[in-house]
DNA sequence: AGCACGCCGACT
DNA sequence: GTCGGCGTGCTC
């Protein structure tokens, strides 16, 4: 960074700024500031700049100097576009560390950390605010411009403004008119972020009395049969469901919208509106003044006592263990103190119901951030942050990127979670990680909450850098399930299977349902049959690009690819021996649902995977169904293991736990272990007792029986030692790989292969690659890696490639950047 | 990220 | 003979 100048009296000093732009380059550049800006100018104000020929982009600030580039010619700023800073000394060091952590640029975690309505660029489109109401005659003649263009031509982009006014800078009026919010400034159009409603009905409770009930039958029969009818039929659903919904009484009893309304009208009908955000955590609302169980108390003083010496600890509490309530007791001694907090959850928890929960605790200092809001919510939580006014903010990964300046504690909720990682455009950060280096520059404490902790936290709390809390009880006397394991090698031998269903899980299932309780099924494969095999000459048909058996969907009566998404049409006759014995070999989640429901033809089964979830809202009336109970059986893939919570779902079966066991890859039994117990958490709520049958071919299965006892402990233990190996004296491995998409040479893309390739053996701790390696290193084929262990490391030593077979030997540093693995994850 | 420059295949 | 594909390099 160039040296800070005196700010002061600087009329005649020539000032150059080093300034962050968001894009994928790979360092600051230098502009320079004219005189009447000398004064404006300042560290984390955002500027306007041209970059290139025409483009003109914000940027930030970074440094401040008085030496002229020797090399070039530094162009002009054109605009200081703030009054003060919009980013802070603490989050630009923040960016510069992510970015050299997760090898991308500056420019990208900038892209990716700031609003959109905060970057404005010159194809940033422009529209009206459509909740705003315009006063055309306070307005400026050029505001009045561009409001009447956007009357004609709803979205305009900053260059169309520009050729509009016929000036080049129009920042400063769109700016002022994004303040008075008469425009809305988005990247694309953004859609606004809506709770979910549904209307309920309830009967007046006047009415449960026989006699006042006798009286309004007799008047509605008389007067209005129609509301008679309603009134009817909502009894008859009340007893079946607990709540009733409007949709749902429509269609029951055939009653138009008025006919409820004028019952609603007579007081007869409540109509409530509810948020529908049923995913996730504990039923229970948090009683106002909550008092912890003695379970709770101890892991809350636990956690106190380790933050005395550790930044970090990590809290295992078994599903429904009340985790939140100690995340409250903390967030408000962090508050007490005068401290902010960041409280992360994964987005699928970012639910307004957990939203409400916190508010009632927390009242208006509590802040949203979330990706689904639109970017004005987004700007005012970047604002009130940077203001003080929100103490805690609630949010989704990216609200790591806020402004804050003096943060006291950082939750991480379900700190396994996979979408605390982000993926596709750099930075390929995972705000885990990237909220404890954060918490760590305040010196902050971190709390890491999770039922199945991850590997490398768990491991981390295990060899002592993080502190370990555990509650291994459920909150209120709530029963841990009852876990049955059930050989199928045996039920098979005694011939009480029934399809995929041994006798115990169908007795179960049908006690459920007696009982008026739901049902998941947990089956780890979508489609029909993952195989479609000859009988005569063992044909399977394959994927042309992944060399991966075809599976069989019904629905579509197609052969899918599950890597690629290739589809053909099913076969009847065999194309290899014209032989017509094809056979569908192997089971998911349609073929269970089918047979399920030919075994019990009156129960209500539905299935939740990709397939059924692809529509938009799909999942999310699922969920609707299943709370409303419209559904007696759910049937699913991973999907059902994230985050349902339903009271009354009280028997969980596994139909194959075999395929989870399976695994190759030394993270198998992390994987495995989390996703059964995950699933096995599910059941049981509100004082019911759980049951989880978990069907397999192997009962002596060491995961099984650890979840069984719910032991991380003795999972980790021997998982720990192999660790230890990879620690220690530097070794070579060599990964053989096989790389046959059809479209890799065409692609070029041998680093994204190598990266896909070694995510199977090192899962997400491989990073990258980054474009301008990838081009690089194209054009052959590779074979196999060696890969070198060390302590703190783990590089990829030679890569052999297919084509010529010969070796090539890298700079181990040039190919990890392109495709890096990072050993444990270590943030400080 | 955009944009220009430049080098090889199918076309009025 | 040109149009246009994307590969490469550059932007203060």
């Amino acid at each position: 960074m160039l040296e800070f100048a005196d700010n002061h009296h600087t009329d005649r000093l020539t000032l150059f700024a080093e300034v962050i732009l968001p894009l994928a380059i790979a360092k600051n550049y230098t502009y320079r500031v004219p005189y009447e800006m000398n004064d404006a100018v300042a560290v984390g104000k955002r500027v306007m700049v041209q970059f290139g020929k025409s483009k003109l982009y914000t940027a930030i600030v970074a440094g401040i100097g008085t030496e002229a580039p020797q090399k070039y010619e530094a162009k002009y700023l054109l605009e200081v576009l703030d009054d003060r800073p919009v980013v802070t000394q603490q989050q630009l060091e923040f960016w510069k560390w992510l970015a050299d952590y997760y090898l991308c640029n500056v420019g990208e975690v900038m892209a990716a950390a700031l609003p959109a309505a905060l970057k404005l660029a010159s194809e940033t489109k422009i529209m009206l605010n459509p909740d705003g109401n315009i006063d055309r005659s306070l307005l400026h003649d050029k505001e009045f411009l561009i409001v009447d263009a956007l009357d004609i031509q709803p979205i305009l982009s900053v260059s169309d403004i520009v050729k509009l006014l016929g000036q080049k800078i129009v920042m400063p009026v769109l700016k002022s008119m994004f303040d008075k919010n008469i425009i809305h400034i988005s990247e694309e159009v953004s859609e606004r972020y809506k709770p979910r409603k549904r209307s309920y009905i309830k009967l007046n409770s006047l009415y449960n009395e026989p006699d006042m009930r006798r009286e309004l039958f007799a008047e509605l029969e008389r007067r209005a049969p129609k509301q008679a009818d309603a009134v009817l039929a909502y009894l008859k659903l009340s007893r079946e469901q607990p709540l009733v919904s409007k949709n749902d009484l429509m269609e029951a009893s055939g009653a138009s919208a008025a006919i409820i309304k004028a019952l609603s009208d007579k007081e007869v009908f409540y109509i409530e509106e509810r948020n529908v955000s049923r995913l996730y955590y504990e039923e229970f609302d948090l009683a106002a003044n909550f008092e912890l169980s003695e379970a709770q108390q101890n892991a809350l003083t636990d956690i106190q006592n380790h933050f005395k010496e550790k930044e970090v600890v990590l809290l295992h509490g078994v599903t429904s263990s009340g985790k939140t309530e100690i995340y409250i007791r903390l967030v408000e001694e962090a508050l007490h103190a005068g401290k902010q907090v960041l409280y992360l959850l994964p987005e699928i928890a970012l639910t307004t119901h957990v939203i409400e929960r916190l508010r009632k605790y927390f009242g208006n200092d509590i802040g949203v951030y979330h990706s689904r809001f639109n970017d004005n919510e987004r700007v005012e939580v970047w604002q009130k942050v940077l203001n003080h006014e929100y103490k805690v903010v609630l949010g989704a990964r990216s609200a790591v990127f806020l402004p804050f300046d003096n943060l006291g504690l950082v939750v991480v909720d379900e700190e396994h979670e996979t979408s605390y990682k982000q993926f596709d455009p750099a930075p390929r950060y995972n705000a885990r990680d990237a909220a404890i280096y954060l918490a760590g520059r305040y010196q902050a404490k971190v709390l890491l909450g999770s039922a199945t902790p991850s590997f490398e936290s768990y491991f981390n709390a295990r060899t002592g850098k993080f502190g370990l809390a555990e509650i291994t009880e459920r909150f209120g006397g709530v029963s841990l399930p009852e876990i049955e394991v059930v050989s199928i090698t045996e039920e098979t031998k005694k011939k009480t299977m029934q399809s995929h269903f041994s006798s115990v899980l169908m007795n179960d299932i049908q006690t459920a349902l007696t009982n008026k309780e739901q049902v998941i099924l947990f089956q780890n494969r979508r489609g029909y049959a993952p195989v479609l095999v000859c009988r005569v000459c063992a044909f399977t048909p394959k994927c042309i690009n992944c060399d991966v058996s075809l599976t069989y969907h019904k629905s579509s009566a197609h052969l899918h690819c599950h890597y690629c998404g290739y589809k053909e049409e099913s076969l009847s006759v065999c194309p290899a021996c014209g032989s017509t014995h094809l056979e569908y070999k192997g089971f998911g989640t349609e073929k269970i649902e089918d047979e399920l429901q030919v075994l019990l033809p009156d129960a209500r089964i539905a299935r939740m995977d990709l397939d059924t979830t692809r529509a938009r809202n799909a999942y999310q009336n699922l969920l609707n169904d299943l709370e409303e109970k419209r559904i007696d059986i759910l049937v699913g893939t991973q999907m059902v293991a994230k985050g349902l919570d339903f009271a009354d779902v009280t028997v969980i079966g596994i139909i194959n736990a075999d395929s989870l066991l399976k695994y190759p890859d030394y993270r198998a039994n992390e994987r495995s272990f989390q996703m059964l117990a995950q699933v096995s958490g599910r059941a049981g709520r509100r004082g019911k007792q759980g049951k989880v049958v978990i069907q397999t071919y192997n009962p002596q299965h060491r995961v099984i029986g650890q979840v069984i006892s719910n032991d991380y402990k003795e999972l980790y233990l021997s998982e720990i030692d192999e660790r230890k190996n990879f620690k220690y004296p530097p070794f070579y491995r060599i990964i053989q790989m096989d790389i046959k998409h059809k479209d890799a040479e065409k692609l070029h893309y041998q680093a994204e292969y190598l990266a896909v390739e070694l995510r199977k053996h090192f899962g997400d701790r491989v990073i990258g690659p980054e474009y301008p390696l990838v081009s690089r290193i194209r054009n052959f084929y590779i074979k196999s890696i060696m890969l070198k262990f060390e302590k703190d490391n783990i590089s990829i030593v030679k890569v052999k490639s297919v084509i010529r077979d010969v070796i090539l030997q890298f700079q181990t540093t040039q190919l990890s950047k392109g495709c890096i693995i990072q050993p444990d994850v270590d943030p400080y």
